[in-house]
DNA sequence: CTAATTTGTGTAAAATTTACACATTGTTAG
DNA sequence: CTAACAATGTGTAAATTTTACACAAATTAG
């Protein structure tokens, strides 16, 4: 227990480390982002292509050993940052992975985090062409335990989404009530009355209206709505759900 | 990122290792658990007798480093079994803490369990005095960040009982629906009504009535049911639950 | 036997969710 | 210019779920 780690001297310590050092089996720490986007009306998952042997041919979650004077979140946002370039990101830790044989290399427990950022605000750093953009749901193995963790993080997804305005992280600024519509189909895999929807969304009074409406689409263009993220922290959340399981 | 460890060889991870001795900075990985127990209508939580200087008369969550050769649930297991005795419980991650310094002798990484036991089927190991239980209610601080782990933990609890049948590992086996209203009135800090709250238990099919009844209660006792798993696990689950925040 | 306490039960009103169809707006093709 | 096409935008009735609420029955304590 921690307890007795504080009774321990720094020597325990390192002659731990030592011993753990010859056995190589010494516990690293990592942290892997699954980074969503949602384009052509599909949700998507930004990975890298492994260049480990064993797994070649296989792609990766973007990851990286955390620094020693970094928090969980600061490392989950460099790689982010790193990667995309993009600060000013959703992001939010899901859960740990600490399967012993996980990782070839070594035993590497890794913080999963999830992130939700608008592909087309988005711009890839040219020098990594090992970057691609996945269709969530055509993805059938990954290298490592990262296919495990991105099932994980969808059904962390479906479930967040339905109860919290993460969805608007996917999209533009400003969108159809179509769009959001779309996404919450594809994300959830469920079809959505449209009449409903839009009820739903209205009665909740966090959509504004820009007075703009959509351009370049072969029909009538519908309305523009920007989400109010000040009136929802303001909202006084209900405390009662409701049992139900 | 992962990917450039496998790149590395041993030796650079010696040498990093190494180079983190001498900073004294290198990252541990630690399990706490958050053992919770109902009784006299109170949630309580099972805590130990901080004994580290800075942290006197200060109470910690259970905890110890995991070890090379053990999974996450494994180091949670191993820490529950080793002071409750019992095997058999319901235990479950919640999520990880890696601030920088929250730990004085070393930055150490640790994952949050939540367990859930049964205080009276629970047989606290004798040479282990310095544990004891308390009303999660009344505790307002605790070594190093474990008031914010527990904190976490609790509004997990809170959220997750309302969705999935937890509670139930709180009580014997056979219990009163007073008892399991009681339950959930004092994790959710809610007044419900008793005819409700029947109705809803009722109607979803997942309670066996013993044909035992309560005893030594001066009042008309109440009829003994039993939770059954069985059914819950075969239950099929509506997929969507709506949007709603 | 009486008072006190808690169990066990049903119904009506309110709120929410669901199902469903047609006129409007703009684009495209001829 | 017009007709065909495609998607937006809107309301209502039925079904379901949630809420509020009161009294008789069982048991213990005195």
């Amino acid at each position: 227990m921690l307890v007795e780690m504080h009774m321990t001297t720094r020597q325990k310590n390192i002659k731990t480390i030592l011993k753990q050092l010859e056995n190589d089996d010494l516990n690293g720490i990592s942290v892997d982002c699954v980074i969503f986007g949602f384009d052509e009306d599909e949700l998507k998952v930004l990975l890298i292509k492994s260049d480990l042997k064993n797994y070649d041919d296989k792609w990766s979650l973007l990851g990286d050993l955390i620094d020693s004077k970094e928090t969980l979140d600061q490392a989950a946002y460099r790689i982010l940052k790193e990667r995309t370039g993009m600060d000013d990101v959703y992001l939010e830790q899901v859960r740990s992975f600490g399967e012993v044989n996980r990782h070839p290399a070594a035993r590497v427990i890794t913080v999963a985090y999830c992130s939700l950022i608008n592909i087309q605000h988005h711009q890839l750093k040219k020098m990594d062409n090992e970057l691609h953009w996945h269709k969530v749901k055509h993805i059938k193995d990954m290298a490592f335990d990262h296919k495990k963790i991105l099932d994980v993080c969808y059904e962390w997804l479906q479930k967040r989404i339905q109860e919290h305005p993460l969805g608007f992280s996917l999209l533009p600024k400003k969108f159809s009530l179509r769009e959001l519509q779309n996404l919450y189909e594809a994300i959830l895999d469920v079809k959505l009355d449209r009449r409903n929807f839009r009820k739903k969304f209205f009665s909740m009074n966090l959509l504004e209206d820009t007075g703009e409406f959509e351009s370049d689409v072969p029909h009538r263009p519908g309305k523009l709505y920007k989400f109010n993220y000040e009136k929802y922290k303001k909202k006084e959340r209900k405390k009662w759900f409701g049992i139900d399981f």
